[in-house]
DNA sequence: CGAAATTTGTTCGTATGTATA
DNA sequence: TTATACATACGAACAAATTTC
């Protein structure tokens, strides 16, 4: 009855297999599963194991459990081709200047300890922060945050509302940078992260920090962190 | 005797809050907590209980089971000043030679498809397979598998035991390589690698995809993946 | 080397609490 | 209010991995 052939170690993790076969096949993010009661019931064996089977799924973010609700189902379509197919690559270089962003946000705001840091300013005095949102095929994988420590910029800055941050910058400003440093880490994605990338609570993330310098007077001219969906996105980069 | 304080909703909560406290303050990476047994006792409640806030720990990386032996502490300092100032960093460009790296794996085996596209050879055809496990401070903090297409290496490699791959091609084959491809991206870490690496399972990793190119002749001399825990290192790119 | 003891892992059963419809 | 469904907690037993003797 249960599919035993790969790793037929515990009963919990055989059902555990098939009902992620099931919830990836024939269920749609926002059903709801057959209750636990049910579902013990079906594969004859205690709720306190099924429970534990579907532990397993909550583990890897492709259900939810609601109290007095049920289980609810977040499948994907694009969680399936687990392998790097489907994958898309971005150059490194190419931070910050992607056509196909829309800002979330613009506002002026005290720099943090780390901004503060980056841009050379001191802790609390202001800066402009945008938030920008970049789709690959409608698809959300990276929201970037840009610090920028030049005040003067923000009646034009201001209106930028989508398109690639450089080449605003360099059209309306005359101002072109270039990347002095990128520090590269990962982390799991917080719960506001995973509602902007539609991504499961914890899924890893790329973290790309960037700093990039006024190629005329080599002052800092922007910070930015992105934070890109590993799952969509992979980082190139030629020697 | 437990601290409620905060969040008294129930009673693993409780305990997980205390034993974090425990572990975050007077026990060290390595060590292991008392058994199941006994902390079920010390807090007394049953042992499913007991095990359900130790999972809490698990879920945050602070600890990791092992079967037969108990509960190994994973304790990072730098888990809670989620700033990354305990980070250390790595060049992007030092992949495959630090000094500190040991050898835990050295056969020849076929190449599976990403390999043998990597290599430019047939899939299924023979190559040398190398695993090294890099540590800082004698923290493990990356594991390496290294491919290479050409098995006259072999009698030679094979006494490779420890140190830098780079740096033993070079003086024992004469053989100085330069990256040419580098792909960035991350993911949870499996089971194997978070046994390896002393991690929480599904903790992020990064993981560098590079490809390096014999100096004389251009021809690809070696392609290694690795993956470095991404709570312990940050890669860093000056340009 | 092997048997026993220890420790974590799995599975059953039962009961009660809490959230939702 | 009642019924349903998930959440927590206790108890018992055995399995599997590790260490110890």
């Amino acid at each position: 009855m249960l599919n035993l052939s790969r790793h037929p170690t515990t009963v919990y993790q055989a059902i555990a297999d098939q009902l992620e076969t099931e919830v990836r096949s024939q269920w749609r993010s926002g059903d709801f599963l057959p209750s636990e009661k049910q579902l013990a019931e079906r594969f004859g064996v205690n709720r306190h194991t099924l429970r534990r089977a579907v532990d397993e799924l909550v583990n890897k973010g492709l259900v939810q459990r609601r109290q007095g609700k049920g289980i609810l189902v977040l499948t994907r379509p694009w969680d399936y081709p687990l392998h790097a197919q489907a994958r898309f690559s971005q150059n490194l270089m190419e931070q910050g200047s992607h056509p196909t962003s829309e800002r979330l946000l613009a506002v002026i705001r005290p720099a943090n300890t780390e901004v503060a840091a980056a841009l050379g300013i001191e802790e609390g005095s202001d800066a402009i922060h945008l938030r920008t949102l970049r789709r690959v095929d409608g698809v959300p994988v990276s929201v970037i945050n840009h610090w920028l420590p030049n005040l003067e910029h923000w009646p034009t800055l201001r209106a930028f509302s989508q398109g690639s941050l450089h080449a605003f910058l360099q059209q309306h400003l005359s101002l072109t940078v270039s990347r002095a440093q990128t520090r590269i880490s990962a982390r799991r994605a917080q719960a506001k992260e995973s509602k902007l990338l539609e991504i499961a609570l914890h899924a890893p993330l790329l973290c790309v920090r960037t700093l990039n310098l006024r190629d005329d007077n080599q002052q800092v001219a922007e910070y930015s962190v992105s934070l890109t969906r590993a799952d969509m996105i992979e980082l190139t980069l030629e020697h």
